[in-house]
DNA sequence: GATGAATGAGTTTTCATTCAT
DNA sequence: TATGAATGAAAACTCATTCAT
């Protein structure tokens, strides 16, 4: 990837998730990102690959992000990182997820799959903690903490650390 | 209002909920709704203007939908059925909340004061219930109420009938 | 019909003929006929909307011109009318024509069907003067008469009212 | 030339003869040849340059295949060889041919000259056989052949052979 | 109230060409 | 010689909005 290629890439990451996908033009992007705006077609091929690079950049960084409680074989720490992780997006990082959010609105197919093996892991240790309904427990706290993660960015929780510790008091974690 | 300018209104949340308010260009809208172009203007000024009035019946919508809520006096009530609203959608509003969901999103200032009368209430009812942090518990129950609201439209939730009792045992109502 | 529609027509016409359809753009079509670039495209759809437009119309002006040929029962006579078309034709439709045969080599599939039934006229004249070959006849006067036009088009041709002479005299019409 | 040379040129026939002149993009072009865009440039200046070349070849292709004829003294060889012309090219050389004639079309001054040396030929054949008006019978076939190979390169000949033959019997050759 | 022709500014996309490597 | 990133101008097309009827 040159140099050009990824200013064009979080030119867009910034400007798609502030205005939304389709309120931002491809010349408002590459005015952004000091190119041509020849040069995002040349790179991503029409608006839409770009948008596809990013979602797939996002897939990756979501992946990331759950591979080690996936990992992690105690049951109590699965759920505390579960809900740990909502507070821990860096401010910096903010852009960034209000685009991934956005664009589960934005777009017609948008993959919820992503959080398919954090489910499965969160089943696995509500059961061993001896909870009734596990597959419950575990689809109630991913939404749970989706939209946590929401609240989050648009600023609309009160007390972010607050709202933390009542959560892993809540489940005892 | 008349015949028209309803069949605007509907054709226009048809398809902004579809596509999202800025990819649905006006002409879709007219034509989607059998009258000319010209008359959207004629009737709301703008496009903004006819999403305006989109939003303002949502919030009136809303405001009926929480009524009897936040009139209610028994504690235990409030919060069941604070618990049932999402589960009573029914499937021909989808494409209405859908739009408003959309909207949150869309829009840069889509208000969020719709739902803090609810909160007061639900607040009032976790600390008659004895509760430890009836502001957080109501923040928390709103926050998760919408998620849910979101699951249930995109038809993520696996089963929603058993969700809905095992939210009203967590809760005990 | 609207009188800009005709403009956009008739100044489509022209700079097709003059530089071919590909090395004609919407905006100096729009220039040209005097309008606004998008109105082209809210009457004709897209640029090849336009073209097939134009098409259509040739396709008609060719369909009145072989009309009273076809019609005519005098063998003869539908020869010597069939010479004489290509001479007939008016200096101030050469752009016409001249676009009808580019049209020719630059639409992938330009129909040749508009021939056809002078094809059939031809034949049944050449046999009725006792040609040994008559489709044979038929198809190469039709060839030689293309060629012609194409010829009269471009100014090849050193001397058309000797040209047309010597070809009905060949003919013996 | 270099082999990558070459390469640009038959991709640039190719495509040129497909899609016409203007519609071919260089790097449509390029992608074709297996190269580089910029080599194109590099090698003939501009788009232009590359074309020219073309027609070039195409000048001295038709210049091999007049020679022979233009030499030939028999009168009734010269007037049989050249209506063999269209008919002895071979279909892999279609695209060569069909180029040929597109550019006629598409180029302002593509030039007609390359006739005028078997129009002589032809003019003194018809001379030394006793034909009436031997100037218009030689212009008379040389537009004839050349709207026969556009038949020909179309697919319009019902009966390549038999049209063969049926003008060799009318020019008793 | 209602139509639909018309506009102008903007959007996405294409393309010939240049240039550093 | 050859590449491919990069550009700028122009291409096709869209769209919210206006206006005469």
């Amino acid at each position: 990837m040159t140099e050009k290629q990824e200013k064009i890439l979080s030119a867009a990451k910034i400007l798609f998730s502030e205005r939304g996908y389709s309120s931002t033009s491809t010349s408002a992007i590459a005015k952004a990102a000091g190119v041509s705006e020849g040069l995002i077609f040349r790179h991503y091929g029409n608006k839409e690959g770009l948008l596809l690079e990013i979602i797939r950049e996002g897939e990756e960084v979501v992946k990331a992000m759950l591979f080690p409680i996936i990992m992690e074989s105690d049951p109590k720490k699965v759920i505390k990182r579960t809900i740990e992780l909502p507070f821990e997006v860096r401010e910096e990082d903010y852009d960034f997820w209000r685009l991934q959010f956005k664009l589960k609105w934005e777009l017609k197919n948008y993959s919820h799959e992503k959080m398919k093996p954090l489910e499965i892991s969160l089943t696995s240790a509500f059961k061993q903690l001896g909870y009734r309904s596990p597959e419950l427990e575990a689809e109630y706290l991913i939404i749970y903490i989706e939209a946590l993660g929401e609240a989050i960015l648009k600023n609309l929780l009160h007390d972010k650390q607050n709202m933390k510790l009542f959560l892993l008091q809540k489940y005892n974690v």
